[in-house]
RNA sequence: GCCCAAGUGGCGGAAUGGUAGACGCAGCGGAUUCAAAAUCCGCCGGUAGUGAUACCGUGCCGGUUCGAGUCCGGCCUUGGGUACCA
């Protein structure tokens, strides 16, 4: 007998929708239009679970369109300047571009075989000069549309090395390579101007009804407007040329309790003191020393410096100035006014160097003085004042600060004002691999940006006949011979490129716009961007939940301003799908008090318990961990695709979890998944080899189960219910394979699976639709639909409650009404046993539901 | 630290506030086989009981409800983000 064997028809049937041009994105105005996009992957070299599992749900959701009759736009590209190539080339010589490129190439070949419906045709790297000669006149047209400034900005700076680091490259504050301890340092830096669409931004989260709840909650907290109080502190003696210290604080109702003002250690006065301080000029340099990271700075222990100035307060008496080194510069004004009874950095602050904690509020019903916590309601609590600015006595934070901003207005202390945590976008990176920012520096003209006609600007990839050593610290572009030396665009005098390139972001906030006209020597084109814009479906990682989707919004509404989208495309994702990651249990042994890391091929599993299959030591299994390099947990896709076939990974990474969870690979559910599809293939031969017309029994029985499936596989595919889908297909599959039905019910039956199953495992699909002589491609084939009147049930069991546990249950008609079925149930045994001939304290009866017979 | 999630049998998980454990894996029993593999059928949360059945059970503590895995409050653990990893 023949066997399913994925290895012949999985390349057969590719070649079948390529030359059938299937997955060509073609405009189609009498069809409407559907943009399905996967976060696209950056060209590690290699291509994992992870992605396999992130494109097969956007190729689900693709093939699923397709089949429902829209023109279907499914790109895929590269997110290929960044980090890891410069490294590689640091660590192992060679060069960026290539060792990318390679790797594209690569990876190129590992998608193939999975049998994506991409459209391969709009295939670009962000690394091409003509996407990042695209993005560099967007970069021209929103400097010219004041969307971009430039000023200075703290960055890592490893002295030894004499370069900039990422965070990353900051391991316990020293560098990475040098191990030298890492400084901050201000360098002039270019930034988009976000905060100033920050309220648009917050505002239009609340129209995203297809986006995630938790995105948006998290990009609301991440813009966090606040409204606020700013107010001046008088000094007693000026310094410095500086009379007053302006604060912000979000809590004003709280100036009662203010035992300090704290200065971040980069406000201006700090620096004009720390000139005269050697004490304090220490201090600063110390907060230097820490990681620029908020998580850093949070968790930092709390150190100050009393300058030994003091302010006025406005409500009498004087607030000592010290620096703090947990105050930002970048939020606010660089200056707060400390309240430790109610704000836990502050207390911790004020017990440390005994500075008072003066309570202004207690609970309603408690009035312990804050000891070692401090006491934070909600601000919707309401709460019980001792001692208020504005005088009140009783009421929420909200009200007071509200009270309190209006009392301070009145007064003149200050003025009420709207704030947002979000900071501007620094865009400059001290990099060689990223794209150049198109300006240069003339010492007549200042910062002048390039001419369009000149661009691209290229990096040059190497130093004329020299290649560039990657090896040396620094900015190659930076030590260039001649690349940095042109003309200034404005007055032709030699002048000087600017050396720093583009956040990689950057070329993540627009390429889902140029996949829709990827070959265009302008940014977009007005008809492709219009017809095919928005994307429909977005899919990716949680983890850029709020950068690469908010900056993404952010450019999208730049790119407006600038001409480039239409209005309509202020928010370019209309939905937003957030998959899980793909894990693998870690098998773990010891040698020498040092973990060892086996490979899965390794060990032999039985019981639950892995042993080495040399020496069949047992060893530790740790379930669900990340894929890891380092953990030698990660299961190699091209591995599985060859001995099990593509499909089977499909199917596989779709079944076991629901598509927003991680899902763990185990060797046995990819085993049970290649059984079904076996089961599956051969159902579909033996059905072919019947007796065409042959009757059997169970027609309409098999008919109505296949209507159900249609309904139920549809209604997972649409609403992301992958897992629940293929329950769904695993007990039509049974159903049909114990089915007595007749050939032509059985062949309707099993070709409706194929169509069912075709997003999942496409290959297969295809197969069973040719085996049983259906028409054209499976992959064309218009969606099944479910028939109504095949849905319909005639009679329904409602499980019977007695106090809310389920002790029988009644079968009855559909629409039987309410008081036939309270006899019913009055009249049952175990309901009966338990009112004891006394009559029931309530009967609740949910239609069509349960019923429920309080006693 | 802060923001956002998740936690259900031996395992992955299912369940519009309405029968907790669908479906799959592992395990157990059986059929087929000289035997095995493959395949097929059945059982499968815990405790007690021959059984009908009873009690317990969705990370922990408390609450709302006729009814809570689901809603609310407080914790614990794990994961994501924390602005130069992408």
């Amino acid at each position: 007998m023949s066997r399913y064997d994925p290895a012949t028809i999985e390349a057969r049937w590719q070649k079948a929708w390529a030359q059938a041009g299937l997955f060509t994105a073609k405009r189609d105005p009498s069809k409407p239009k559907y943009y399905v996009l996967e976060m696209f992957p950056y060209p590690s070299g290699r291509l994992h679970m992870g992605h396999v599992r992130n494109y097969t749900m956007g190729d689900v959701i693709a093939r699923h369109k397709i089949a429902t009759g829209h023109a279907v736009l499914h790109p895929m590209g590269f997110d290929a300047f960044g980090m890891p190539a410069e490294n590689a080339a640091m660590q192992s010589g060679g060069h960026p571009k290539d060792w990318t490129y390679a790797n594209i190439d690569t990876m190129v070949d590992q998608m193939k075989p999975l049998g994506f419906s991409h459209d391969m045709s709009r295939m670009f790297a962000t690394c091409d000069p003509e996407y990042y000669g695209q993005q560099q006149a967007l970069f021209l047209d929103m400097l010219d549309a004041g969307l971009i400034d430039r000023r200075p900005a703290v960055v890592n700076w490893d002295p030894v090395d004499m370069t900039v680091l990422a965070n990353e490259q900051v391991i316990d504050g020293k560098g990475w390579r040098s191990g030298a301890e890492v400084e901050k340092r201000e360098l002039t830096q270019w930034f988009f101007k976000i905060t100033d669409m920050a309220d648009e931004l917050l505002e239009a989260l609340g129209d995203l009804d297809d986006w995630p709840a938790k995105v948006r909650l998290m990009q609301e907290n991440w813009i966090g407007r606040s409204r606020g109080l700013e107010m001046t502190f008088p000094m007693t003696t000026p310094e410095a040329g500086i009379d007053g210290i302006t604060v912000y604080t979000t809590r004003p109702d709280t100036l009662t309790g203010a035992s300090f003002i704290g200065l971040s250690p980069g406000h201006p006065l700090t620096k004009a003191l720390a000139e005269k301080s050697p004490e304090l000029a220490a201090f600063v340099d110390e907060c230097k020393k820490m990681d620029t990271t908020e998580a850093a700075i949070e968790k930092a222990e709390k150190k100050g410096f009393d300058t030994g100035l003091t302010v006025e307060n406005p409500l009498g008496g004087t607030l000592p100035i010290w620096v703090a080194n947990f105050v930002l510069m970048d939020y606010g004004t660089g200056a707060i006014f400390a309240c430790p009874a109610h704000d836990q950095r502050d207390l911790d602050f004020a017990r440390k160097y005994n500075l008072p904690v003066i309570d202004t509020f207690f609970a309603e019903d408690d009035d312990t003085p804050v000891a070692n916590e401090a006491f934070v309601p909600a601000k919707t609590e309401r709460v019980r004042w001792v001692n208020q600015p504005a005088g009140l006595t009783s009421a929420t934070g909200e009200e007071a600060v509200e009270a309190t901003i209006d009392w301070a207005e009145e007064k003149g202390f200050g003025t009420g004002k709207v704030q947002f945590r979000l900071r501007d976008w620094g865009l400059s990176r001290q990099r060689y691999w990223g794209c150049p920012i198109p300006v240069v520096h003339c010492s007549d003209c200042g910062v002048v940006p390039e001419k369009k006609e000149n661009l691209p600007i290229e990096l040059p990839y190497d130093n004329g006949n020299e290649p560039i050593d990657f090896s040396v610290p620094g900015n190659p572009l930076d030590r260039h011979p001649t690349w940095r030396n042109v003309p200034c665009p404005a007055c032709g005098k030699m002048a000087v490129r600017e050396t720093d390139t583009m956040d990689t972001f950057v070329d993540s906030s627009w390429y889902y716009t140029r996949f829709t006209a990827p070959w265009a020597e302008t940014p977009t084109v007005a008809e492709e961007v219009d017809y095919w814009m928005n994307v429909d479906q977005y899919i990716g990682g949680i983890e850029h939940a709020i950068l690469h989707l908010l900056y993404s919004r952010f450019f999208a509404r730049a790119m407006i301003k600038t001409g480039h989208l239409p209005e309509s495309a202020a928010e370019p994702f209309d939905a937003l799908f957030t998959q899980g990651m793909v894990t693998h249990a870690i098998f773990k042994s010891e040698k020498g008090g040092r973990p060892v890391f086996h490979y899965p091929e390794d060990v032999d599993l039985k019981d639950g318990k892995a042993f080495l299959k040399e020496g069949g030591e047992e060893v530790t299994v740790v379930p669900s961990a990340k894929m890891s390099k380092s953990k030698n947990n990660v299961v190699d896709p091209l591995a599985i695709i060859s001995q099990y076939g593509a499909d089977t990974a499909r199917w596989f990474v779709l079944s076991d979890s629901p598509p927003e969870r991680d899902v763990e690979w185990t060797a046995s559910g990819a085993e049970a998944a290649a059984k079904h599809l076996g089961r599956v293939w051969a159902l579909s031969d033996k059905i072919s080899k019947m007796e065409a017309g042959a009757a059997g029994q169970g027609d309409e029985d098999l008919l109505r189960e296949m209507h159900k499936a249609i309904r139920d596989v549809t209604n997972g595919v649409e609403s992301f219910g992958f897992n629940a889908a293929i329950a769904k297909l695993y007990a039509f599959t049974a159903t049909l394979s114990k089915s007595k039905a007749g050939h032509a019910a059985q062949r309707e039956a099993v070709m409706t699976l194929a169509q069912l199953m075709a997003p999942m495992t496409p290959h297969l699909s295809e197969d069973v639709w040719a085996t049983q002589g259906g028409e054209g491609l499976c992959a064309a084939a218009t969606w099944p639909v479910a028939d109504e009147a095949m849905l319909v049930e005639a009679s329904v069991t409602l499980p019977i409650q007695i106090n809310g546990k389920r002790r029988d249950e009644i079968t009855v008609a559909k629409d039987m009404p309410k008081d036939e079925i309270e006899k019913l149930v009055l009249a049952n045994d175990a309901v009966m046993r338990a009112l004891n001939g006394g009559p029931p304290k309530k009967l609740i009866v949910v239609p069509g539901r349960i019923v429920n017979v309080v006693v």
